[in-house]
DNA sequence: GTGAAAGCGCTAACAC
DNA sequence: GTGTTAGCGCTTTCAC
């Protein structure tokens, strides 16, 4: 005892209490902090019981005059709960982990603000992390994720294979994969129609008269990219040229890129190389295309000369003369969609996984608008 | 006691053991967890004691024969140290947050690079928060910080004036001010030399032998945006024109926008409707450049006819041209700096607080090379 | 509806 | 060097 408290009404409640004198030691060594009030200290100004307070800022059964008369004296005391010995206490943070990896990509910086905008509806804030494409770097964010007890993590995974998300799911901490699924992962995910993006994007360009199509693809193994290329290989496999015979790509026309800007800029050197240079290309993501474009336009070949649709818009597109023709990105109702997933989960949904797939869409602009041949005359 | 531990070495380690049969209760009534190992079950199975386990993880002295038993206990347990506890036990996370106000801008993710590159020199895990320049929302991450009891926090604040940070400072959290410092906070911060930056600006402008520079400045009473201003006007007021005479620009060259890219075009459209509208334009950030290149595309006024520069790179600068000449900013080395700042301070100095200053640099390319009439003459 | 009390998993005195 | 032990601040039975 020995707190001097003047409330009469609440002489029992001892052992904890904030009264640090100068003699009492402290944890640190440090700078000397104002100490911060804990709902003893809130419990001892409103004279209840700590667990009354609890139960005040967790939606319990209290008495509405208890209830004023405690977040009064928390007011005062400028009372707010620590989620740390929270989180220990419930054995789970009120914290999801957004893991993406390139934060310089504004497909993953609208998927977090769909992420942000979803769990905003709930009282769980999003840490977002970045792991540069670094399966280590990513390696190590999950195991935070597991050790701070984060309630949930949305990733978008660096890699299909080495992408391990054992730390979590083992803990049972739950997971949903955005965009990318890494290989064998008992997760629920939320992916875009990559497939049929691509087909839509190959088949407005042999719509406008481009002949030549080439596609600029992405890492060999990685789903998206494998998705993209298929929708484009299965176009051109079905249409039928001017002359009624089918058009058969040569297999050069197809170049693997790394999903980067200089990637799409050796690509686009490459194809541009050949005997016979397409009058067209599908590029299979939005960094990639600022590289194609700018070698594209080193060797004289503006589009729509030569036609130019990426997939997922490049970044700043008013930025870029001619506009881009692109496939749109459901990227902000992913994350939207794989935080509501997320948080269903993390209410205890019994659901059988599940994968969420939704579509793309054509913007057609100013860089398919026909071939060369086609203009002027 | 009932635990049914085999080593014999060690039956006194009771009161704590995760021996969570089907039949003892569990706090959470959802999916059944499988249980995580904690230092006890490591210490049981390494038949050591708790604290030593912990010494182990956090380099106390133990024997090293001791203390590989214990890796080995815990690499066979696949532990992993419980960091909610650990924050708590030690009153500070092993986090640092780092909070922004447009995740989508380049130069606040340059910046975040910076920032975790220098964190990863010691333990400390760094989380995004995007505040979207919005100050309700940045106060909630404040608030988080605090409760989560962050080691520090680096903010790039989305105000000067409401941007609130004493939930931090009361608390003892160190706390760095980044690019913008909130007004009268008792922060440490790292800002780069706006002024100069404004200065090299215009006196670049004026050399190429432009005559009547403008200046798209940002937010009126924004630090940042004032000082740049305030390096342009320092360098018309002390500039003799061709005549001998100074150059004094109308008032209506000084348009204020938002930092925003319709800000950007929105002031340019003002200025070009000048009776006598300007042959370069100095633009106060990256975003409003990409606006106020629009605008000027727009109305046929391409750069360099009509000096454009910029301060910061806009995104992306390999997708424009005609080239853009801007303002180098340091962002990656303003994240870098107030990292290590933040990580001294949390390692307890006792300094002073400190400002530290980054210059800028000027990047010359195609958009200024001179004005219409001089060329070609 | 309310209070007492038992931990969540860890670290740091303190004793040996 | 190592073990014992007391909490960090909170939530949640369990009793009343």
């Amino acid at each position: 005892m020995g707190t001097g408290v003047a409330r009469a009404d609440n002489g029992g409640t001892i052992g904890h209490s904030t009264d640090r004198g100068a003699d009492s030691p402290r944890l640190d060594e440090g700078l000397r902090e104002r100490s911060v009030a804990t709902i003893y200290d809130v419990a001892r100004e409103a004279g209840v019981s700590p667990a009354t307070v609890s139960r005040v800022f967790n939606g319990g059964r209290v008495t509405a005059e208890r209830a004023a008369t405690v977040r009064a004296a928390a007011a005062v005391l400028g009372f707010a709960p620590n989620r740390v010995a929270r989180s220990l206490r419930m054995q789970r943070a009120s914290v999801i982990g957004l893991i993406i990896p390139d934060i310089g990509n504004p497909f993953f910086t609208a998927l977090a603000r769909g992420v942000e905008d979803a769990a905003q509806e709930t009282n769980l804030s999003v840490v977002l992390c970045n792991t540069d494409e670094d399966v280590g770097k990513e390696q190590r964010y999950l195991e935070v994720a597991a050790a701070e007890q984060m309630a949930g993590v949305i990733v978008a995974a660096a890699s299909r294979h080495r992408t391990d998300l054992s730390a979590l799911v083992d803990r049972g901490t739950p997971v949903v994969a955005v965009d990318r699924r890494p290989r064998g992962a008992s997760v629920d995910a939320v992916m875009m129609d990559n497939r049929h993006g691509g087909e839509e994007a190959t088949e407005h360009l042999l719509a406008r008269g481009y002949r030549r199509v080439a596609c600029i693809a992405g890492p060999e193994g990685a789903s998206t990219s494998d998705e993209r290329l298929a929708g484009y290989r299965a176009v051109l496999r079905d249409h039928l040229g001017d002359t009624g015979q089918p058009i058969e790509p040569p297999p050069e026309y197809v170049v693997h890129g790394d999903f980067r800007v200089d990637g799409g800029r050796a690509a686009m050197e490459r194809l541009l190389a050949l005997p016979e240079p397409p009058d067209a290309v599908f590029v299979a993501n939005n960094l990639m295309t600022v590289g194609a474009l700018a070698a594209l336009r080193e060797a004289g070949h503006e589009p729509p000369g030569t036609g130019l649709l990426s997939f997922g818009d490049v970044p700043w597109p008013e930025l870029v003369t001619p506009s881009l023709s692109s496939v749109q990105l459901p990227s902000y109702e992913l994350g939207f969609a794989a935080a509501q997933l997320l948080q269903e989960r993390i209410a205890g949904t019994a659901k059988p996984l599940q994968t969420v797939v939704l579509r793309t869409s054509l913007q057609v602009r100013e860089s398919t608008s026909g071939p060369a041949a086609n203009r002027g005359g």
